[in-house]
DNA sequence: GACTTTGGTTACTCTCGCGTAACCTTACGC
DNA sequence: GCGTAAGGTTACGCGAGAGTAACCAAAGTC
């Protein structure tokens, strides 16, 4: 004994873009299991098969590290819808498309992305962060909606625009957490079924059909 | 000086049930505004006009306090739902006061359960005991899809019916959360904005209407 | 008016985990 | 082949905040 006294060299020594990938892919398993507060800075490094300072080094603070992990995750998200759903199609089609790529990479990522999505929004550090990328969906929906609207000569104000898409979003948000919680459902499915929510409603609105409150 | 050996009696000495009412009140309040990690025990303690050990006498360790505000405020609101929406009114009635009592509620208490809520979805101690709430709505909501089905003879297999019931709460949290965010919403409009989301896609589906992906 | 229960306090302890200082070592430019 | 930057490590400081021990006093109770 006393002897190796080089370590193992094994195969080490990565360049840096790589161990980053391989930190968020740690980080974002850990936290998705333990969540922000729970998860621990060492379990991650280890994880990652690296060491605590290495973390630090590359990727900063843990919040600046979860951050990155939201992003990272959140565009690769937004990503696959956009690359679902081409602005130049019907509403209707492009709605399906976006739902089927969304509900596809929460399925595909069902212990990722909707996880860690779910801290988010109630930790006050990243709710902002995430009020950012929701925002940029329910406008994409709302644009939608107007769109459809519009080509009916008909026209909404632009709160009611937002809330109905907001609602729209929420509906599909929760779904993705129940996709997320049911290991054994079928994400198309689901995705079918999001759009009859939607849809229908949504339909029913382009076409001038409004619900009001009964006279009481 | 040092006189003053019996400190000013005030009015204190007040009975458990009180002092737990003013503690959960703190708690609410704390909670809400720093998050539940954020949040400390001592700043719960001080809002509450009481030292810590009195907190863990009475409530517990944080986060079964933390439990026992989500339990207080989320019955007060399965009641207020529930006294608004009786169960031998036709399925549009129930749904429109369900819903209006649910946004009055939120909109009343606009940075109290609201946010607590948001915390709980994420942190995974608290994430069983909300999703034990939201079943009962779902439920709720299910079954009365369900009887609006039968009533036109038609039927939709539990997971069907399950899901889009869990779509539509997921919704009306969603919009709740936008309410909480707009304090000048009315939440009687938003209550609406929902209904006409919820009600036109829901009636499409039990009329039979649904939508089905493209042949590709 | 003693005695016990209930409401209350001050002043700690102790753990946990983020973040860092100080220090190696392999690769690469030149 | 030698300097230096880039990749990597061990081992520790230390702040914060949950939870507690020990102790005090008013209000019932008999």
């Amino acid at each position: 004994m006393l002897a190796r006294v080089s370590t193992t060299p094994s195969f080490k020594r990565l360049p840096r873009a790589v161990r980053e990938q391989q930190m968020l892919d740690a980080a974002v398993k850990v936290f998705s299991r333990r969540g922000f507060h729970a998860a621990s800075m060492d379990e991650i490094a280890e994880d990652a098969g690296i060491s605590k300072p290495m973390v630090y080094a590359y990727l900063g603070s843990k919040e600046e590290l979860f951050v990155a992990c939201l992003h990272r995750e959140g565009t690769r998200m937004m990503e696959a819808i956009a690359g679902a759903a081409a602005p130049d199609l019907p509403a209707d089609e492009r709605l399906w498309r976006g739902l089927r790529a969304f509900f596809g990479f929460v399925g595909a990522h069902r212990d990722g992305w909707a996880v860690l999505y779910r801290q988010a929004r109630g930790e006050q550090p990243f709710a902002g962060e995430l009020a950012i990328m929701r925002g940029r969906l329910v406008e994409v929906v709302a644009g939608m909606l107007d769109h459809a609207l519009r080509a009916e000569g008909r026209e909404v104000g632009p709160t009611d625009l937002e809330v109905v898409a907001y609602a729209l979003v929420g509906a599909t948000e929760s779904l993705a957490d129940w996709l997320a919680d049911h290991p054994e459902a079928d994400p198309e499915k689901t995705a079918t079924r999001m759009m009859n929510v939607a849809w229908l409603g949504a339909a029913q609105l382009v076409h001038g059909v409004t619900w009001r409150p009964p006279a009481d």
